[in-house]
Parts: C-alpha cells; structure tokens; sequence
DNA sequence: ATATCATTCAAACAAACGTATGAATTAAAT
DNA sequence: ATTTAATTCATACGTTTGTTTGAATGATAT
C-alpha cells in the first residue's frame, strides 16, 4: 500500500481547505480553488473524504478533538488537586478559553487561521455544521457547565448558562473578528504590531470575561 | 409610473430574502428561492437591485439606516441631558445595545430575523459585506467610544476599545446562536418559553456588559 | 517478475447558479 | 383614445458547481 502520498495528500487538502474556509467561507470556497492550492488532483477529495461535506467536518474534527481533549485533561487535573473543594472561576473560565487561544501560538493546531474559523463557524446556518459542532462540544461543554455551577453555587443555574453562552460569544467574535471587521479597533490598536496584539489579547479578554461572570446578577 | 406595484414587488423581495438569507446564509440562497418565496418573477431581482451583492446591501441599509440614526438621536439626547457632564457607562452601554435588542421586539424592523442575519453577519469574510458594513457603522461606533473614553477617563483608550469589541461580540452571539447551535443554553433554559427568553435576554446581557465594561484591568 | 491493490489523473457529467433579453402587460400621461 | 413609460414575465445564456468514471500510475507483496 502507499502510504506516504496518501497520507500527504490528506493532509495537503485540509491545510489548503483550512485556510480557503477561513478566507472565503465554505459557500465561497470551490473544490477546484482547494485542490489547486494544495497542488492535488481535483478527484482526491472525493476519494479521501467522500464530499465536500465530509471535507469540512474533517476540518474541524482534527482540531477540535485535541482541543476538547485537551479541556478536558486540564479540567480533570484542576478538579483532582482541588479535592472536594469548588474551583475558583477565574481558574474554569481559563481551563476552557485558555486552552482556545493558546492554539493561536500553536501553528501545527492551525494558529489563527483555525481560531478565526472556528469563530466564525459558531454562527453557521448550516445544518451539517451546527449538528456537527453541537456533538463535538456537548461533553466539555457538560464538563464546564458542572463546574461553573459548582463554583457559584447561589448564582441560578440559568443565569451561569447564559453567561456561559455571552463568554463563548465575546471570545469568538474577539478572535474571528480581530482582523474582520476593524469596526471598534482602527487606529486605536494599529500602534502595537500584530503579533503583540495577539499576546495581549489573552489577558485583556479573561478579564473581560471574569468581569461578566461576576457581575451582580440583573433585577427583573 | 407604476409605482404601487414595484413598491411592494421591492419590499417582498427584502422580507423574503432577509429571511431566507437568516435561515440559509447568502450563498446557501439564491434568486430562484428569494422571487419564489416572495411570489415575483425571477427577473425582478436584477431590474429593482441590479445584482445579488446589490440586494444583500439593500437588505442591511433599510434596517441599519434606522438603527444607526436612532442610535446618534439617543446618544445626543443623553449628552444634551447631562451637559459638559461625562455619561454614566451603563447609559452608554443602554444606548448602543438596547436599540439594537429593542429591534428584537419590532417586527416592522425585522424583529428577531434581522436581529440574527445580522449577528451572524458581523463575521462574514465576504468583502463587499465587509467594507459595506464598516461604512454604516463608522460614524456611530466613533461617537459611542468617544462618548465612552469620556465615561471612563482612567481607562486606557485601547483598552476600552478593546472592551466596546467584546461587547459586540458577546451581543451579536447572544442573538445569532440563541437558536442557532444550543450549545450551553439546552434543556436549562428551556423551562422558559420563547417569547419570555427574549424578554429576560435583555437584562441579563446588560449586566454581562457592564460587568465585562468595568472589570478590573489586566496585569501584563 | 508478476500480480495486487491503493492512489492519482484527465475528462466528462448533470445540475444549479446569477444574469440578460425581448416580448407582453399594466398603469399613468396626453 | 392613444401614446408613453414602467414593470412583469417566460425563456435562454454561459459559467461554475460538486461529483463520477475509467484508465494510468505507483508501490507493495508473493
């Protein structure tokens, strides 16, 4: 069997999908545009993947299951030193965000490229996707969940949940967006390159979160 | 001139494709099921729009030009309020996301439809949707951080930019995937009918913001 | 060396897309 | 009543889309 090219060629098509997905969306990307970026056959994603469909699951599912691997590990690690006791939410809030952006320095994860996809895919209308994505999450989001409620025990649940939800949203908007739409950012952070901009986008965007998370609960 | 009849032809149009365009996206809808829904001939799209880049603007205009206006009314009016005296950040904060989410209860605004297409939109790579969406936005996204540097003068201005990005991240999420993937939201929240979801959204979301707005900056 | 299997390749497929055209229809203006 | 202009309509055009096919190529195992 041969092994190399195939294995090769996989990987060349998700690269190249990775980074077309990223820049034109699914709908915007073509096969052919996939296929000639990473220097393939038009047939071999038919033929590796089965479709177009099966294309961008892939995509996804090769980071996302590190990631939420990943989660998991660091949130069972917090969970075991802390014994009986709660987690602190400022630690849960980086167990789950962290491990995110910390793929953005990681470029065999897919750097940014994969972040901003991500980001942007969360809100996909698309059928496919959004059952896709929902199962890959539903553990680690359980996972997260439990500990949250845990750690905030006279906080109702409804409301961490919700809360959970604004935190996932300011994060992939802040990653998807960072170079999107420069709507609030413009020449306010065009001092600072882009790679500082991205280091401190860490620590500027947790404490955003912890600051929501703790916020005095709203008064119907 | 015939006007009665292409008013509404053109109106059609709009409704029918705003709301595909919420529940398929742009590229997963198109002419044929945009002039089928709305019960007008194919032809109609390019004689009253000229293309589909050109409907999809039109779409956004006839929402956001109200938004957007309304937005710079309720800001000026505070400022004439509080003469030299800086805003409260929750006015602030009020005055850019409250209009916004009080179009959810608007139906002849688009109610909840617009409110997701244009949650999901924020992020779309497309250029044209891009530049067309900065354009509208510039002018009022210039007064509300001003009005917030001025709010805040302690605060480091990138920072509050910054801050004002999550904001909208955390609101545009909120909307779009209310329905959309029910990632943490799940069987928590669905005690709550729909309508009361909506209606508890918006006070929830403010506290969020605020608490974001205002948590305690990041150490480097 | 030969047979076997996985992979690559060029070519073609039908289907769906956005757009353009010119005639038919309708309403307003003279 | 006739002219004029705006709108609607059925139909067709040329591209591009994702996918399929069967032959060519490559490497591995016997």
């Amino acid at each position: 069997m041969a092994e190399t090219r195939s294995v090769d060629t996989r990987e060349r098509i998700l690269d190249a999908a990775e980074k077309l997905f990223t820049a034109n969306g699914f709908d915007g990307t073509s096969m052919r545009q996939i296929t000639g970026a990473a220097g393939v056959n038009l047939a071999s994603v038919n033929y590796h993947f089965g479709s177009k469909e099966a294309l961008v699951q892939e995509v996804f599912r090769r980071r996302l299951a590190w990631l939420n691997t990943e989660r998991l590990r660091v949130l069972t690690a917090m969970e075991q030193a802390a014994g009986d006791k709660p987690l602190k939410p400022s630690q849960i809030v980086e167990g789950f965000f962290g491990t995110l952006l910390g793929m953005a320095q990681d470029e065999s994860r897919g750097g940014v490229t994969f972040l901003r996809l991500l980001g942007r895919t969360l809100t996909d209308p698309a059928d496919f996707i959004r059952t896709f994505l929902a199962d890959e999450y539903q553990e680690v989001v359980e996972r997260y969940k439990a500990a949250l409620f845990k750690a905030l025990p006279d906080v109702p649940r409804a409301e961490i949940a919700w809360r959970f939800h604004f935190m996932l949203g300011a994060t992939s908007y802040a990653i998807a967006g960072t170079d999107a739409l420069r709507l609030v950012t413009d020449w306010q952070v065009d001092e600072e390159d882009a790679t500082d901009r991205l280091d401190r986008l860490q620590p500027r965007l947790m404490s955003f979160l912890l600051g929501g998370l703790r916020a005095p609960l709203p008064k119907f």
